[in-house]
RNA sequence: GCCGCGGUGGCGGAACUGGUAUACGCGCACGACUCAAAAUCGUGUGGGGAAACCCAUGCGGGUUCGAUUCCCGCCCGCGGCACCA
C-alpha cells in the first residue's frame, strides 16, 4: 500500500516549485499547443468525464515535454452562461461571485489530479478584462457589416426567456432546459456566418479532424447545388424557384408554395381564398415538429392560379402546402412527383399528373440518376449532363440561373439575459448613422462596456434583458454626434467569449491588443485540439468561422485554429446510462482522488476503453488500476544488477507500443502493455535500476505522482518530466525464438518453437514432423503455405 | 426515412496489412498464508466432450489454403440529420 495522499500532494508542489508546466515565449524549441476544451465552471464542481479528456492530452503534452518541445497547455473557464444566472436569480447572489466560488472549487479539483496546465495563463470570459477583447471583436463585425439587426422569427425559449440559435434547439426544445421553444418575431443582432459557408466546408480538406466531424460539419452547412427557374405566373410577373434537379424540369406538374410566402396573397382566386387562408392559418400556428414530420400525410389547398413551365409552356396549377419551407431556397419548389418522394405522395393524394423524365429501373418514384426521357431535345441525356444543358438553355433564355443553397442559417447573436458581454453598440436617436440603422459602435478607448451591477437578474417578460430597466446605463451619448443615445440592452451569446479563447492564451496579459501579433504567430495554431462531439455544429463551426474572420481582416496570421482536433467518448454510469444529478448516480472524482489517489484516477480514465467510445464506470475497474499501481511499487523494490533478458525484451516492446499508442490515443492498449511488463518483472524477481527509471518514464504521464515517488526511491535525482522520452531499440526488442502455427488445411493442429531468424526449410521440416500433422497427411500436401514467424498451413 | 459508427466470454474490452480469436483488467472457482477474515500470492476460467475432437466474433450466404478482418443480403444497438426541393 503506497500512502497517495503524501505523495500526490508532494509532486504537485514540486511540479509548481521548478514551474516544469510554464510555457516559454521566446524557446528555440519546437512549440507544441495542445488545447482542450475549457468548462464552464458550474456550481457542480467537476465531473468524472472532464479528466477523461484533459487526462488524455495531459497525457501527450507530458511526452511532447519529454521529446524535447516547447509546450503550451493551458486552462480557463468558459464562465458566462444561463445556469449562473439562474442560480442568481435563485439566490439573489451577483453572478461574479457564484462564478469566483465555482471556478476556485474547479481549480482546486483540478489540481489535485496532477494535471500539467500552466496555470499562469489561466483566462476567464466574464472578466472585463478578457470581455473588453471580446467586445472589440464584435465590433470588427459589425465595422466590416457582418452584424446586422433584423426582425426575425427566432426561436423563443419559453422557459429561459432568450432567443435561441438553430444550433441550441433540439427536438423543439431548448437545449438548455427543455422547455417549449416557440417562434417569435424579435429584433436580433445576427452575424453573417453563411457568407462563409464554402471555405468552411472546403477549408477542412487540409485539417486533420476526426472524419466524423468534419462530416458532421459538411451535413450541418448542407451545401447542395441546382438552379433557380422562374416560372411566369399568369397577370402576376414571376415566381422563382430552387431546384437541384434542373433535368427534371419537363416532369414538373405543379407547384407548391410554403404557407408563408408572400406571393400568395396577390395569386389566390377568389373562389379559393376562404379556403387558401383558412390553410395559411392553420399551417403557421402548428409548431416545427408538427410541421417537420415526413412521415404524416401531406396537407395542402390549391390557390386557382397557375404558373408556366418554361421549358413546355404547359400551365401548371399552384398549390400552398406546409412541405415546403418558407426558410430554405425561395419557399417555393416545382413538384416532379415521378422523382421524389414528396410530391409524389402529393400528387397522388390531390390527384395531380405525374409524368416520368428520367428512364430507369423500378417503381416511381424514383430519384436516382438515369437517362431523360418526355424532355423534348433533352431526351437520352445523361442526369449530370441533362443538368449542364438545363441550366445553360435557363441562363441563355433568362429563365434561371445557377444557385447555391445551404441549410446553414445566420448566427444569431442577441440573448435577451444579464450573464453575458454587453453588446458594444449605441443606437443614436438622431440617427447620425442611417446606414446601419442608427447603430454607432462604442470607440475602442470606451472598451469594456462593464456589466452594470443590477438588483434583479430575471429577464423581463417582454423578452427585455434586464439591462434594460437600468436608464442611467441605458441612456448615453452618440458617441458620433454627441446627440441622445441608447446602449443596446441585449448580450452576446456563451458562444462568443469561447470563439476566440485559445488565441488569448498566447498572449493572456495583453492590454494594447487582444494578443500580440508575433505571439500568435509563434503559438498558433492549435496542434492539437480534444472535446466533446456535442460541440461539432455549435464552438467548433463558430470559432472556424471566428478565425477565418479576422484571418481576412489581418488580424490573425492562420486561416484555420486548429491543426488536429480528436474527441473522448462520454464517462457513463455503471448501468450505460447517462450520469445525471436527477438519477443521483454522478461519480465525484474527488472521491476517487481521496480514496484511490489522482493517479488511480488518471490511468483508470484512460484504461476503462477506447479513448473516443462511451464507457460506463466500473469502481471494480478502479480498484483493478490500483492494484496495478501497487504492483508498480512492488517491482521497483526488486532492482539488481542484473536481470533476465525477457525483462530487457519485454521493455522496450513497451517502449514501442506506449510510444505508438500514445500518439493514436490508444491509452487502453498502452497501459495493458505496462502492465503485462510488470506482471513479467514481477514474476521474474529482479530488473536493473536502469531498465526501472526507464519504465517509469513511460509510466510518468499517465501516473506522474507515483512514478517520481519510487524514481527518487531508487535514487533519480531529477524530476521524470524532464527526463527524456526513452529510444526504442528494435535489436532489443526482438523475440529469439517464434512461437509459430501449424495448420492442416487452415485448422490448428499445433505449434512449434523455433529460432526467430530460422529458415523456411528448417520451420516446414519440424512442422511436417508434428505428431498431430503426420495424423492427417497421408503422402505430399497438395500446398505449403508459410507466414514468416506466423504459421504453416499443410493443403491436403 | 437518410447518413455515419458499432455488435467478440459473466462484464469493460484486445487482435498488425486476411495468418494461433478471447491480450490486459474485472468477476468467479480452487489452493497457499491466517485461529479466522481481509489483503496478498499461486492456479484455473468461451461452450460441449472422458478423450480424440467439435462448435463459437449478431444472422444467412460468398471469396480464400485460411475471414472478427474483404464482398453481398438481413437483424439489432448507438450517434447525427430529418419534408432542405
Amino acid at each position: 500500500m503506497y500512502k497517495h495522499k503524501n505523495i500526490d500532494k508532494k509532486w504537485q508542489d514540486r511540479w509548481e516549485k521548478a514551474e516544469v508546466f510554464k510555457a516559454d515565449d521566446d524557446s528555440s524549441k519546437e512549440k507544441f499547443f495542445a488545447l482542450v476544451e475549457f468548462p464552464f465552471p458550474s456550481g457542480a464542481g467537476l465531473h468524472v468525464g472532464h479528466p477523461r479528456s484533459y487526462t488524455a492530452l495531459d497525457v501527450i503534452t507530458r511526452k511532447r515535454r519529454m521529446e524535447g518541445m516547447n509546450v503550451l497547455y493551458p486552462m480557463g473557464w468558459d464562465a458566462f452562461g444561463l445556469p449562473t444566472e439562474n442560480y442568481a436569480i435563485k439566490t439573489g447572489r451577483a453572478p461574479a461571485d457564484v462564478t469566483a466560488d465555482n471556478i476556485a472549487t474547479f481549480k482546486t479539483q483540478l489540481k489535485s489530479l496532477g494535471l500539467g496546465f500552466d496555470w499562469s495563463r489561466e483566462i476567464n470570459t466574464s472578466d472585463p478584462k478578457y470581455y473588453r477583447w471580446t467586445q472589440w471583436q464584435f465590433l470588427q463585425f459589425f465595422k466590416a457589416g457582418m452584424a446586422y439587426k433584423t426582425e426575425k422569427a427566432i426561436n423563443w425559449c419559453v422557459d429561459c426567456k432568450i432567443g435561441l440559435a438553430n444550433e441550441e434547439v433540439v427536438n423543439d426544445a431548448c437545449e438548455r432546459c427543455h422547455g417549449t421553444v416557440e417562434k417569435r418575431n424579435k429584433e436580433q443582432w445576427m452575424i453573417a456566418i453563411t457568407k462563409y459557408a464554402d471555405r468552411l466546408i472546403d477549408d477542412l480538406k487540409g485539417l486533420d479532424y476526426l472524419d466524423k466531424i468534419k462530416k458532421q460539419q459538411v451535413d450541418w452547412i448542407g451545401r447542395s447545388e441546382g438552379a433557380e427557374v422562374e416560372f411566369e405566373v399568369e397577370g402576376h410577373g414571376s415566381l422563382t424557384i430552387f431546384t437541384t434537379r434542373p433535368d427534371t424540369l419537363f416532369g414538373a406538374t405543379y407547384m407548391v408554395l410554403a404557407p408563408e410566402h408572400e406571393l400568395i396573397n396577390q395569386i389566390t382566386t377568389e373562389d379559393r381564398r376562404e379556403a387558401v387562408e383558412e390553410y395559411v392559418k392553420e399551417a403557421v400556428a402548428k409548431t416545427e415538429i408538427e410541421r417537420g414530420d415526413a412521415e404524416k400525410e401531406k396537407t395542402g389547398v390549391f390557390t386557382g392560379a397557375y404558373a408556366v413551365n418554361p421549358v413546355n409552356n404547359k400551365h401548371i396549377p399552384i398549390w400552398v402546402a406546409d412541405y415546403v419551407l418558407m426558410s430554405y431556397g425561395t419557399g417555393a419548389i416545382m413538384a416532379v412527383p415521378a422523382h421524389d418522394a414528396r410530391d409524389f405522395a402529393f400528387a397522388s393524394k390531390f390527384e395531380l399528373p405525374i409524368i416520368e423524365v428520367v428512364r430507369g429501373e423500378g417503381e416511381l418514384p424514383r430519384s436516382s440518376d438515369g437517362f431523360a426521357m418526355n424532355s423534348g431535345e433533352f431526351d437520352e441525356l445523361c442526369t449530370s449532363e441533362c443538368a449542364i444543358k438545363m441550366i445553360k438553355w435557363l441562363e441563355e433564355s433568362g429563365k434561371g440561373r445557377v444557385k447555391t443553397n445551404y441549410k446553414l442559417r445566420d448566427w444569431v447573436f442577441s440573448r435577451q439575459r444579464y450573464w453575458g458581454e454587453p453588446i458594444p453598440l449605441i443606437h443614436c436617436e438622431g440617427l447620425c448613422s442611417p446606414e446601419t440603422g442608427g447603430w454607432v459602435a462604442v470607440p475602442d478607448a470606451d472598451l469594456p462596456v462593464v456589466l452594470p451591477v443590477v438588483e434583479k437578474y430575471e429577464p423581463t417578460d417582454d423578452g427585455e434583458s434586464p439591462l434594460a430597466v437600468i436608464e442611467e446605463w441605458v441612456n448615453t451619448k452618440c458617441p458620433q454626434c454627441a446627440g441622445p443615445g441608447k446602449r443596446e440592452t441585449d448580450t452576446m451569446p456563451n458562444w462568443a467569449g469561447s470563439s476566440w479563447y485559445f488565441m488569448r492564451y498566447a498572449d493572456p496579459y495583453n492590454d494594447e491588443a487582444f494578443a500580440d501579433p508575433d505571439k500568435l504567430k509563434y503559438w498558433m495554431p492549435v496542434d492539437w485540439y480534444n472535446g466533446g462531439m456535442e460541440h461539432t455544429t455549435l464552438h467548433l463551426l463558430y470559432s472556424r468561422f471566428w478565425n477565418k474572420f479576422l484571418f481576412d481582416q489581418g488580424l490573425v496570421p492562420f486561416s484555420e485554429p486548429y491543426k488536429k482536433r480528436t474527441s473522448h467518448g462520454l464517462v457513463l454510469a455503471e448501468d450505460g446510462s447517462k450520469m445525471s444529478k436527477s438519477k443521483g448516480n454522478v461519480v465525484n472524482p474527488d472521491d476517487i482522488v481521496k480514496e484511490f489517489g489522482a493517479d488511480t484516477l488518471r490511468v483508470y480514465e484512460l484504461f476503462m476503453g477506447p479513448f473516443s467510445e462511451p464507457v460506463p464506470w466500473s469502481t471494480n475497474g478502479v480498484v483493478g488500476v490500483r492494484r496495478f499501481l501497487e504492483k508498480v511499487q512492488k517491482i521497483s523494490e526488486l532492482t539488481a544488477d542484473e536481470e533476465l533478458e525477457t525483462v530487457a525484451r519485454a521493455l522496450h516492446q513497451t517502449i514501442r507500443k506506449v510510444s505508438v499508442d500514445i500518439e493514436n490515443m490508444r491509452f487502453n492498449t498502452a497501459i495493458s502493455q505496462m502492465m503485462i511488463f510488470v506482471n513479467l518483472v514481477q514474476k521474474s524477481g529482479k530488473i536493473t535500476k536502469e531498465s526501472l527509471i526507464t519504465f517509469l518514464t513511460l509510466l510518468a504521464p499517465f501516473a506522474p505522482h507515483l512514478a517520481n515517488e519510487l524514481a527518487e526511491n531508487v535514487g533519480h535525482a531529477s524530476l521524470l518530466e524532464v527526463n527524456t522520452w526513452p529510444d526504442f531499440n528494435a535489436e532489443l526488442a526482438a523475440e529469439k525464438e517464434v512461437n509459430v502455427a501449424v495448420q492442416v488445411n487452415g485448422k490448428l493442429r499445433g505449434t512449434i518453437t523455433v529460432p526467430a531468424d530460422a529458415d523456411q526449410k528448417t520451420v516446414v521440416t519440424s512442422a511436417r514432423a508434428l505428431e498431430n500433422v503426420v495424423k492427417y497427411i497421408e503422402g505430399e500436401p497438395k500446398k505449403v503455405i508459410y507466414v514468416p514467424g506466423r504459421l504453416v498451413n499443410f493443403v491436403i
